[in-house]
RNA sequence: GCCUCUGUAGCUCAGUUGGUAGAGCAGAGGACUGAAAAUCCUCGUGUCGUUGGUUCGAUUCCGACCGGAGGCA
């Protein structure tokens, strides 16, 4: 069976991946498959940093923009969905490109990890955490022990959501945690040619994601913010960083600054863990933004990357 | 000019009755299979301001000097 092509682009927010991805695309008859869990949500634009019309170039850019901000959403939907866009893509004989920082979402997609249908059970997921208020987590523990030792062995008592999950799925299913991971090899229906961005110096990345608070605060992000927190509610959308942090100078509890400062440092933390993510994948090819002299250098690169990797794939 | 306090990890500070030191924050590394921008784990060597003295041994005691804060003139 013939694999379809896929240029990935990820890495930490703010490394520059949406400009990579639309300069791919507009060279290599390309459209963007975004793998984001954040842009998925209409509004939210500057927060999010989504990329504007202008940004876009005309190139069309998928699984964007899309769910209301009241949604919920998870990798199951999104693989579903990105997947379908990647088949129509290829179909009409475009390159699809898959653009984001979202780990999770980029790793279930393009190596096809089969979820165990029927292991998601909102209403049980809520009574689990009422067992831990009320009882404890060492009593879901113990009882994750004699289902699934193997898993339980792994999971460190503070691990709450995992610990939780794991028995969810046992409950709603009828699979462990260990056999679900078994479960999911499968082989992928792509060829995936992934570039990563990171910097040398990671001092370049932050002073990049400093900036850019600065900018979205210039850009509205403030006004932005007010609108979404005016209307409460607990779905994906409000793990997001960029409204909550701004929150508690809403309420008077701190300044402007402060709250931004708060709000830098959590896009901080937050590229860090993406970096862990991302650097386990070892047929990444890193591209480190602050060893190029200019965008188009570092853009020629990955072209000479893709016209190689596009040779080798019509030899075979 | 004099007096008092102070100078310890990137920052705020603790501490050693003399045997070269430890917390919080910051930061770093890791994990991650239907919440993932979420969640969880691990990690503390630094000329103890500089320089003399006392001492087997000083970051700790004493002196001088340099920097900071306050007070008196």
């Amino acid at each position: 069976m013939n694999k379809i092509p896929v240029v990935a682009v990820v890495g930490p927010t703010a490394s520059g991946k949406s400009d990579l991805a639309v300069e791919i695309c507009r060279r290599f008859n390309g459209e963007a498959v975004s793998a984001d869990s954040m842009q998925i949500y209409k509004g939210l634009d500057i927060s999010t940093a989504k990329p504007t019309e202008e940004e876009k170039k005309g190139i069309p850019h998928y699984m964007m923009d899309f769910l209301d901000t009241k949604e919920s959403f998870s990798v199951a939907e999104y693989q579903a969905m990105a997947g379908e866009c990647i088949k129509d893509i290829h179909s009409r004989g475009k390159l699809p490109v898959v653009v984001g920082g979202t780990g999770l979402y980029i790793d279930t997609l393009l190596n096809n990890v089969r979820l165990t249908e029927d292991s998601f059970d909102e209403a049980l997921r809520a009574k689990l955490l009422k067992r831990v208020e009320e009882e404890g987590i060492n009593s879901l523990l113990t009882e994750l022990e004699k289902i699934d030792p193997e898993y339980a062995s792994k999971m460190h008592p503070n691990n709450v959501k995992r610990i939780v999950r794991a028995l969810e799925v046992w409950y709603s299913s009828g699979v462990t945690m260990t056999e679900q991971i078994e479960n999911s090899k499968a082989e992928s229906p792509y060829e995936v040619l992934y570039f990563g961005l990171d910097a040398k110096e990671r001092d370049f990345l932050y002073n990049r994601i400093n900036l850019r608070v600065d900018i979205m605060l210039t850009n509205g992000l403030e006004e932005e913010a007010r609108d979404y927190l005016a209307q409460p509610d607990m779905s994906t959308s409000s793990q997001a960083i960029g409204c909550k942090e701004l929150k508690p100078y809403f309420n008077g509890e701190m300044t402007l600054s402060e709250a931004a400062e708060n709000l830098k440092q959590a896009t901080r933390r937050y590229a860090k863990r993406q970096l862990t993510w991302f650097r386990r994948n070892k047929e990444i090819k890193w591209l480190f933004i602050d060893t190029f002299s200019s965008k188009s250098e570092m853009y020629e690169e990955a072209f000479n990357i893709i016209r190689e990797w596009e040779r080798r794939l019509q030899d075979a």
